[in-house]
DNA sequence: ACCTGAACACCGTTCAAGT
DNA sequence: ACCTGAACACCGTTCAAGT
């Protein structure tokens, strides 16, 4: 007679002792993967042996690898905090883009996921929600509030990924970013002066580290337009 | 004896009548390709048949692949045309985001490629260089000037993305743009109106398919927001 | 119900060898 | 100088089979 683990041979057999996968912990596996070794070192086969699993059994629980990275782009996309609504339309505004770069800043490669796919979860709904709402608050009409929600999320959106692009380039090289960016400076630096009088001149401010600072310049840019065409719609 | 084609067994052989390959046919070849089947599709496999070579030929003449979509993210960039420098400075920029958007549209993927290549091309340096002068002739601060600049990059980049992603995943679907947009507005007009009151509100503007529009619209917001600086620093 | 083995049809890249 | 054959070390995905 042979000897059973328990739970063998049954419907629900608890394998090795660990629960048999479910989509959460496929998701939670996927963002520690994503952290360590960016999307493109994301592959299916690398996932399952962190799971300690085979990769055709990933797609048990999942249609294919875009899906997998659909799930992983809402579970980024939660991570964004609502504004309290007891704030005034800009300052909610404000607090949402901070937020969206933050959370697009949260995981290694997020921009290029939340990017990449079509934003069909509850979360981004919920946002663009959100941000309409102050839009149509402050009172712009209803196609420019359309518009301009747009423009804000890509706002976010194309600054961290250029943010990301170079600290990736330079963690390719296996460098800091402000070696980097001390490296670029110095290029704009020795460029032909009667040629590139500008990129000479400015090379020390198109280098500047501070991405916060430049973040909020750009943002108080984009509300600023806006509020212009408020008081003059209005 | 042996009959031998003329060039044959020397240092410059013509094969079957066509010149050796080079970086620019190399380029070329890969732009079609990308036309035809997108990034996804441009395999150096794929390019090599192109071409009438095998894979392993490119390698003679480009590094790898990275850096092959470096040149071609180079020559799509050669492809923007200099504003006239008697326009004034609001004039000359906005010329200057229109065909950035021109030249992201004019070939398949083409923002994928220009966005994910770090900008060391000298048309990239030229460009930036024209945005700087205008910025600064506009009378912006040094660093405001060149936040601006990156702003105004970034802002073609990302919308452009945006754009095209919408089109990308009809095409996918074997659908056309219009009706994709259709669906879209049909999700949010039958989402729970006491939950996302503004989103039903704006079903159609949301989907609203003149993006030329909506280019134009965000473009003067960003100008009217850097001109407002203009004025108080002045 | 959940997982595996083995295969399929691909990739980018290298390198000794051909002409 | 330029190209090829053949291989290496990968991919995502499928599917019959196991437990």
């Amino acid at each position: 007679m042979t000897i059973r683990r328990i739970g063998e041979f049954t419907d629900a057999p608890v394998r090795r002792g660990r629960p048999p996968l479910d989509r959460e912990r496929l998701v939670g596996a996927a963002l520690e993967v994503l952290d360590e070794v960016g999307l493109d070192g994301l592959t299916m086969r690398c996932l399952a042996d962190r799971l300690g699993v085979k990769a055709a059994s990933l797609y048990w629980h999942v249609g294919n690898k875009e899906e997998l990275l659909g799930l992983v782009a809402d579970e980024i996309g939660a991570g964004v905090r609502e504004p309290d609504l007891s704030l005034a339309w800009r300052e909610r505004l404000e607090a949402l883009a901070w937020e969206n770069r933050r959370v697009l800043l949260s995981h290694r490669d997020a921009v290029r996921i939340l990017a990449g796919a079509t934003p069909t979860g509850s979360n981004r709904l919920r946002l663009a929600e959100i941000t309409l709402r102050a839009l149509l608050e402050a009172g712009l009409a209803h196609q420019e509030a359309a518009h301009a929600s747009l423009l804000l999320t890509d706002y976010a959106t194309g600054f961290v990924s250029e943010e990301v692009m170079l600290a990736n380039a330079a963690r390719k090289r296996g460098m800091r970013l402000e070696e980097a960016l001390a490296e670029v400076r110095g290029q704009f630096e020795s460029l032909p002066v009667e040629e590139y009088p500008s990129m000479v001149m400015l090379a020390g401010q198109l280098t500047n580290a501070d991405a916060d600072e430049r973040f909020r310049f750009g943002l108080e840019v984009l509300l600023d337009g806006l509020e212009k065409r408020l008081i003059e719609g209005g």
